[in-house]
DNA sequence: ACTGCGTGTTAATGCGCATTACCTAATGCG
DNA sequence: CGCATTAGGTAATGCGCATTAACACGCAGT
C-alpha cells in the first residue's frame, strides 16, 4: 500500500487531517474558534440549553462562524455511533425495487411519512428487501443495514417475522405498518377496519335496510377477519339478523355470484349487499357484475357498499358507499409512533380511523 | 488530573453490555470463543487471508461458531466509522417526493443498479431530495446523509452542482448518471447520444436518402445538443448537406409542424425526418401527426426516425427507427464505476453505447 | 546458540462525535 | 467573611469496529 510519503503517521489507515483533504471535523472547528471540541459539539447540537449547560452568546457565535466558514457538516455514522442517533428514519419496503411509482399502493402512505418525518425533524433513508448482496458475517444480512438509522418503518405484508423479531429483541425501534401480531413486542399501526365496517352497516340500517349480506372472498387475512367482525358487530348493534347466514363466502365470487342468486336473495328480503375489499377487488367486481346482469337499478332496487376503496380501474364508476383508508394519516401516525419509540416509548399497536364515504350506491330499500 | 472513577461505571450514557440487552458485540463473541476481539474482526471480515495474516482453521471455527450462536451482526455505523466502509451504496434521486411520474421512472435503470450492486457485494440505500428535515448544524443538510454509505449514485438532471461539488471536494465517491460537467472532478456515466445519432443518420444515408432533416425542440439540455451534434456528424460523414438548414427547431412543434410544411420539404428533396427524443416526446408526436395529416405513407413516401425511444403511450404504434438507451446497462456501469472509485480509482466520465433499432419507419426514399 | 523467518494472535489505537465529570471563576447570601 | 451556588467551559472517555505494531512461538540455516 502506498499512500502518503510522510514516513509513518497515524496507525489507522489514514486520510490526513492535515492540509486540505476531506471534510472538516469538529476538532478543526474548535481550533479555529479557539474552544474545545466538546464546546463545538454542544453548540452545534443545540444541546447546551436543552441540558441546562448554556454556552455564552459570544462563544456560540465564534463556534457558529467557524463552522460556517469551514463548511462543517456532521458525519452521520459517527453521530449514530456516539449518540445512538443521527436523526435518520429508515423506511423498509419488502417489494423488489422501491415504490417510486405513484400508482403503487404505498405511495399515499409515503407522502404522509415524509411530511410527518420532516415535521419531527427526521430525514428519511429507504431500503428494499431485494438486495441480497454482500455483508460478510451475519448472513442475516438484508435487514441489518436499517441499523444505520435511529429506527425503521416496515411496509408490506411479507415481513419475515423472525428477522423483524431479531431487531425487536435487540431493542431497535421498529414500527410495522399494518396490524402484525407475530413478533411479540412489535409496534404497529393499522386501519380500524372493525369500526369502519360497523359504521357502514349502521348507515345501511339507518336507511331502513333490514337484511344485509356480506360478500367476502376465501381469504383469511386479518384485515378480512376484522371487516367481517365489524360487519357482524354492526348488524348486532342495529338489531339486524346476523349469524352465518349474513355472510356469503366464496373462493371465486365471479362464478358463484350469479344474477339468479342475487334475485333469490332479494326475494328473500335482502336489500343491501356489502363487499369486502381485497387486493384484487374480486368480491366487489363480482357483486357489481351480478347486479348489472340482473338488470337491477343500483341505488333504487338494491343498495351496495364496499368495505374499502374501489380498485383503480373502477374508479370512474359510481362511488360506492364505504370507507377510505387514510393512508397519509396512517403514515404520519407510524412516524409519530416510531419517534416515540426512539424516545423510549412503549411498543404499542395503534388503530387509525377510516373515513366514512356515503357514496351513491346506497339508498332506502325498495318498497315492493 | 481526573482519572479514576472507582465508584461509577461507564461515563458515556450506557445501555449495559451486561445481562441480556441489545445486540452482541464482537467483544462478546471474542469472549465466548476465547480469543481477542481483533481476531474476531479478522475472521468475520475474511480479511485475514486477504492481508496475508491467516488465522488457523480451528480458531476460525471457534469464532464462527460463537458468532453464529450469539447471532452476531455487525453494526454498519461502526464499520463505516472505523473502516470508512460498510458495503453500502447510496442511490440519490433528486425527484421531489417519491417520484410522481411513472413515465420516465428510473425503474429500468434501478434494475441494472441492483443487479450489479449485488454482484459486487454491495447493498443499497436510497435517498430522495425532498426531505428538508432536521439536521442541526450544517444546513447543507439533505445531501449529507449519503455519507452513511461508502459512495453514492445520483440520478436526475436537477442535481445541484454546489452540493455535489462539496461531496466531490471532500473526496466522497460519487457518480452521476447522465453527463454532467459542472462540478470539476465529478464522475459520470452517460449514454453516447452522439454516436447513436450518427449511426441513425448513417443508416438513413445507407438507404439512399440525400436530404435528412432534424426536428428538435427548443431545449438546450446537453442531451439535445449531443443528439444534434451526432446528427450533423452523421450528415458530414455521409457526405450529405448539413448546416442550419438541416435542423428545424421549434418551441411548439405541434403548431409549427404542419402537413403543408412537410409537403414543402418533400418537394424540396427532403426524404427523411429525424426527431429528437425528449421527456414529452413532443417532436416525435408532432412529426407523426403531420405526416399522417399529409396522408403520407410512412416507410413508402417518407422515412422517419427517432433519436431515442418512443413515449410510453405511442409504444404500440409502428416501431420507429432509432436507438434504445440501455438503461439497465447504464445502471450497472454506474455501479461499476462507483465501486472503482471507492477502491480509489479516478473520477472519469464514461459513455455507454446505445443500441441501434432498425424499426419499421424507414426505407429507401421514394422515387418520383 | 544466535539470528532470521514465517505463522498466529493480541494489545493498542483511532475513526468523529456526544456525553459526563470535573474545574475555575464569578457571583449570591446569611 | 466563609461557603454554596451558578455560569461557562474543558478533559477524558467510550460507542463498535478495523487496523497494525508488537509479541510469542516454533523451525531452519549457518
Amino acid at each position: 500500500m502506498a499512500k502518503e510519503a510522510a514516513g509513518r503517521e497515524r496507525p489507522g489507515r489514514a486520510p490526513a487531517p492535515a492540509g486540505r483533504r476531506g471534510r472538516p471535523r469538529q476538532a478543526e472547528v474548535a481550533r479555529l474558534a479557539g474552544v474545545s471540541q466538546a464546546t463545538v459539539s454542544l453548540v452545534l447540537s443545540g444541546r447546551d440549553i436543552a441540558t441546562g449547560r448554556p454556552i455564552s452568546a459570544p462563544t456560540r457565535a465564534k463556534v457558529l462562524d467557524a463552522a460556517r466558514s469551514l463548511g462543517y457538516v456532521p458525519d452521520p455514522a459517527a453521530s449514530r455511533l456516539a449518540a445512538a442517533r443521527n436523526n435518520l428514519l429508515g423506511v423498509f419496503s419488502f417489494t423488489a425495487t422501491f415504490p417510486t411509482d405513484v400508482r403503487h399502493s404505498y405511495y399515499p402512505f409515503l407522502v404522509g411519512v415524509e411530511q410527518e418525518a420532516a415535521a419531527q425533524g427526521y430525514d428519511l433513508v429507504l431500503f428494499t428487501g431485494s438486495s441480497t448482496g454482500g455483508a460478510g458475517a451475519g448472513g442475516t444480512g438484508a435487514l441489518n443495514r436499517v441499523r444505520l438509522a435511529d429506527g425503521c418503518l416496515f411496509l408490506g405484508r411479507h415481513a419475515p417475522s423472525d428477522e423483524l423479531g431479531r431487531l425487536v429483541a435487540d431493542g431497535f425501534p421498529v414500527v410495522h405498518v399494518g396490524r402484525h401480531d407475530e413478533p411479540e413486542g412489535l409496534a404497529w399501526v393499522g386501519a380500524d377496519y372493525v369500526s369502519a365496517s360497523r359504521e357502514v352497516v349502521t348507515a345501511l340500517a339507518g336507511l331502513g335496510h333490514r337484511r344485509v349480506l356480506l360478500v367476502r372472498e376465501d381469504d383469511d387475512a386479518p384485515a378480512s377477519a376484522d371487516r367481517e367482525r365489524g360487519f357482524l358487530d354492526g348488524l348486532a348493534a342495529s338489531g339486524l339478523p346476523g349469524g352465518p347466514g349474513a355472510v356469503f363466502r366464496s373462493g371465486d365470487p365471479r362464478r358463484d355470484l350469479t344474477a339468479d342468486r342475487i334475485r333469490a336473495w332479494l326475494a328473500d328480503g335482502v336489500s343491501a349487499f356489502v363487499a369486502e375489499e381485497t387486493d384484487t377487488g374480486a368480491a366487489w367486481r363480482a357483486l357489481r357484475a351480478a347486479v348489472d346482469e340482473a338488470g337491477l337499478d343500483c341505488p333504487g332496487q338494491v343498495s351496495l357498499a364496499l368495505l374499502g376503496s374501489p380498485p383503480a380501474d373502477l374508479a370512474d364508476g359510481p362511488v360506492p358507499m364505504g370507507f377510505d383508508i387514510p393512508r397519509p394519516a396512517l403514515g404520519a401516525e407510524a412516524v409519530r409512533l416510531l419517534a416515540a419509540r426512539i424516545g423510549g416509548g412503549p411498543a404499542v399497536g395503534t388503530f387509525v380511523a377510516c373515513a366514512f364515504r356515503p357514496g351513491t350506491t346506497a339508498g332506502p330499500p325498495a318498497t315492493p
